[in-house]
DNA sequence: TGGAACAAGTGGTATATACAACCTGACCAG
DNA sequence: CTGGTCAGGTTGTATATACCACTTGTTCCA
């Protein structure tokens, strides 16, 4: 019998299915209780154990058969990989220690091309810092990002090497991240990135540019990366329809 | 008012709601009408209208403001991009002219590697397809991929140059390709795949290794890509949550 | 003038109910 | 043995209703 309180039902629902499904309870491919069963258990109607399952659903964790009934999917290799993170977060998942080294900031004038990332006039002031990023005291990539929201030049004030930016952004500037677009190109290695990254010119790297948003579709940050390519993978997940 | 038929109703007001935001008629930032006009505009129920709109802002076309309303999100920028499309689909998008060139195939048994990509035994018979694929009439990437599924050996008879194989994977064995993980690497080109796709040796290549699952999660291929670095850029969006 | 209280609007959660579409297995007639 | 029908299960769609949480504007009192 799932309580009222402040966490809702369908969520304790979802959170005690998912539990099952991860924690290898109900393996792949085995059907979970139908929806009535589970209103039954757990003393709730069916468009609130619905409402769980569907969210599961579009999470991955199952699928439904009409007619017959709702399934555990086969677990993703990249599950943990493909949500939108910072560097930080990223590296955790990764088992890496990570560790940043901010090489300047500044307010800079848009140029035209960050103008067209952020749907802004070119010209607008934007605060922009370039960082150094490493993982396990190695350099990993260089990145250099442009933040545009009313109120971004308080964070020169910030100590960007220790405090994650985007948790910043989340907390302090009420900036929730909640998307981002990215463009992935293999490169050569220049000096400038050569030199930072500590390679040879001419060694593959790959290149990242990413448009974050806000819950409002807002362009948030317009970055560019540059990741060593011996040193580095990226995962994502593809979705047909 | 909307009609009862084969069509769903929260799918035609979904599809009515997507026309005026991608038509341009509500534009980004703009307050569609509330639930409870919705309903009554189109004699629905409230839920009904709700389920429109919440797989609207699934997809990211609208976004939700407790006590306030729903309005229409920021149009993304890869919206196209993103979706899990074969080669073809993929240019076509791109407004490129797609080709494609059968190097060679056969059935083949599965190495480790592949094998744990596909959670299979080692030793299975695959069936393995190399192809190159060119935009425009210009070599742009050298693909070999894996299929498994039971039935696979009879797609030593399709014609993989002029079919697609997703599509055929579709249409005619009943195994819908509904995902895929993806890792993405910055290599330099090696004397193979330079011969391939017309470059020098060392200049920069994207690899990129794909597990493609069913509708139930199950692994149907595995598939290794080099792109030219110089002519092809991988697209994607992440999420936070 | 300031602030508290209230009302009306919004989306968020939840219930109870009904029927349609689809799948499976059991049963039966030919 | 084959094929059709039917019953009982599943998810899919849809309605009507209720209350909660939050936002905004107004009203009114101190």
């Amino acid at each position: 019998m799932l309580k009222n309180g402040p966490v809702p039902r369908y969520y304790q629902l979802k959170e005690i299915i998912r539990q099952k499904v991860t924690g290898g309870q109900w393996g792949p491919g085995t059907p979970i209780p139908s929806e009535r069963e589970l209103c039954e258990q757990y003393g709730i109607s069916r468009m609130t154990a619905r409402q769980s399952i569907t969210e599961l659903v579009n999470e991955g964790y199952l699928y439904r058969e009409q007619g017959k009934g709702t399934f555990v999917a086969q677990p993703k290799i990249t599950q943990q990989l493909i949500q939108l993170t910072g560097f930080t977060e990223d590296m955790e998942a990764r088992s890496k220690r990570p560790a940043t080294q901010v090489l300047n900031r500044a307010m800079v004038p848009a140029d035209a091309a960050t103008a067209t990332a952020l749907r802004i006039k070119p010209g607008q002031l934007l605060f922009r810092v370039q960082r150094l990023r490493l993982a396990n005291d190695e350099p990993l990539a260089v990145e250099t990002s442009l933040i545009n929201f009313i109120g971004c030049e308080h964070l020169m004030d910030e100590d960007l090497g220790h405090e994650s930016l985007y948790q910043l952004l989340e907390k302090k500037y009420g900036q929730p991240p909640l998307e981002a677009d990215q463009e992935l190109e293999a490169r050569l290695a220049g000096d400038e990135e050569a030199r930072w990254l500590k390679i040879s010119r001419g060694d593959p790297v790959l290149l990242i540019r990413r448009t974050t948003y806000t819950d409002r579709g807002q362009p948030l940050e317009f970055a560019r990366s540059f990741y060593r390519g011996d040193k580095y993978r990226f995962y994502t997940r593809l979705h047909r329809k």
